[in-house]
DNA sequence: TCTGGGGTCCTAGGACCC
DNA sequence: TCTGGGGTCCTAGGACCC
């Protein structure tokens, strides 16, 4: 099946895959040994909770990532699940990404416990990618004491099918040792597509593979065959070449080094659906979760949408796209607020997400800014009058909203008298600063 | 299996400009 | 005045990934 006894030359196996095992579980474990031996879930617990991460313990009853978490216990009454503690996984992520860096920098990340890498740049070195492949498993379980399964490939369709294969599995209830890493040959990628179901593909989920389903696609060789045109009208174009190039075992996608993020948002299911004030004070310290993250990245962001899910699970997105930049926690609450009002009341709400997009960096913003305000330079004596351009500004995007999607009453963020928005609020530190005297005034409307 | 939280990409329609 | 096509931006929803 795998091919690790013989040696590839780098055009055989140019594209390597790294994937750490059962990750946030397993930095819980060397966090606190004594879960070591017991099976653990990293996830929510509450009624509304999924499970992020297992360790093969738990697997070894069939639990897995994705499940909710009552459905995992009643699997598994022993299991012991814990919150997530994601400032340590972006720590070891990190140490995992110096660690591949060391082999090449031509890397990209995937989330936190996956990379891509593109060995090519490793031929002048003399360094072969099996033997990569091998000294970055050593070091990964050395350094960070994690266990990963390595795939090396022709492409990164083959080298992630790889490394998935390389790992621990599960037969009969027991937990099997993999063989840690996996080359995939170009004469044996034919066998390997043979047997994999569709779902197995890149890009396939559960709508997908229902609408193949009902073309009589099943298997990935069940692709081979098919007319990309009718194909194209199930799943689109783009996805119909996308799936028939992969049955051919082509996946022209490159190893991209760096990538820039393109939004970034918060959003929050909550124990008990919300309503009316609640829902508004929520806006708020989703605007100070969102702002304090633009901040961090120096950027401010042009887009503004708001999603709301109801218990049902239908949701409903809202969007604003203003002339300017934002990242003040005021702002956003106040365009928040609008994109809300705009939003149908259709019952309680079960999740709120407040997200931001169109990034400008900072500075380009200040420089726009300053011209909205004909007659500003730079001096700082001007900072206030500035303010006073952003604020009008604001008001009219937030009126604009207003005129797009009409006003539904709602209570005055004001009135609510939230310790958590008021703090957030008095943080002002960017082009809008804090307000004390016309608070939401032009936000919230009558 | 009754569904989290961080994201990405695709599609389709409408507005607007040339 | 009417019509056409292409390009770009914006919006909403959906599917998918880890």
């Amino acid at each position: 099946m795998n091919s690790t006894s013989e040696d590839p030359s780098l055009d055989e196996a140019p594209i390597l895959h790294v994937d750490l095992d059962a990750f946030f579980a397993s930095v819980e474990m060397l966090d606190d040994p004594s879960l070591r031996a017991r099976p653990l879930a990293v996830g929510g617990s509450g009624e509304r909770g999924v499970v992020a991460s297992v360790n093969y313990e738990a697997r070894r009853y069939g639990v897995h990532s994705g499940m909710s978490s009552v459905v995992a216990r009643r699997r598994c009454p022993d299991l012991v699940i814990v919150a997530g503690h994601f400032d340590r996984y972006e720590a070891y992520s990190r140490d995992f990404h110096a660690v591949v860096n060391d082999l090449t920098p031509t890397f990209e990340p995937l989330g936190l416990d996956e990379v891509f890498a593109d060995l090519r740049g490793l031929a002048r070195l003399g360094i072969r990618p099996l033997a990569a492949a091998r000294s970055l498993r050593e070091r990964v379980r050395g350094e960070l004491r994690l266990e990963c399964g390595v795939g090396l490939a022709r492409n990164k369709l083959f080298a992630k099918l790889a490394s998935r294969r390389a790992k621990p599995f599960i037969e009969n209830g027991e937990v099997r040792e993999g063989p840690g890493v996996v080359w995939v040959s170009p004469a044996r990628e034919v066998a390997w597509l043979e047997e994999l179901p569709v779902r197995a593909l890149w890009g396939v989920g559960p709508a997908t593979e229902s609408k193949l389903a009902q073309l009589g696609v099943r298997a990935v060789r069940d692709l081979r065959h098919i007319d990309e045109v009718a194909l194209a009208r199930y799943v689109g174009t783009s996805m119909a070449a996308t799936l028939v190039g992969f049955s051919r075992g082509e996946d022209p996608r490159a190893v991209v080094v760096e990538r820039t993020a393109k939004s970034l948002g918060h959003d929050q299911t909550f124990a008990r659906s919300l309503s009316g004030a609640d829902l508004v004070r929520a806006v708020g310290h989703h605007a100070a979760v969102v702002s304090r993250a633009l901040r961090e990245r120096h950027v401010v962001a042009r887009t503004l949408s708001l999603t709301v899910r109801y218990d049902d699970l239908s949701s409903v997105t809202r969007s604003q796209t203003l002339s300017f930049g934002v990242d003040d926690p005021d702002a956003i609450a106040a365009l928040g607020e609008a994109l809300l009002e705009s939003i149908p009341v259709r019952g309680a709400v079960r999740l709120l997400g407040l997200y931001a997009s169109s990034f400008v960096a900072r500075e380009a913003n200040e420089v726009q800014l300053r011209f909205a305000w004909p007659g500003g330079d730079a001096s700082s004596s001007d900072d206030g009058r500035r303010r006073q351009v952003g604020r009008e500004a604001l008001r009219d995007a937030v009126d604009e909203v207003r005129a797009r999607f009409g006003v539904r009453a709602v209570a005055r963020a004001s009135e609510l008298g939230s310790e958590g928005v008021r703090i957030d609020r008095q943080r002002g530190d960017a082009p809008f600063g804090p307000r004390p005297d016309d608070g939401r005034g032009g936000a919230s409307g009558p």
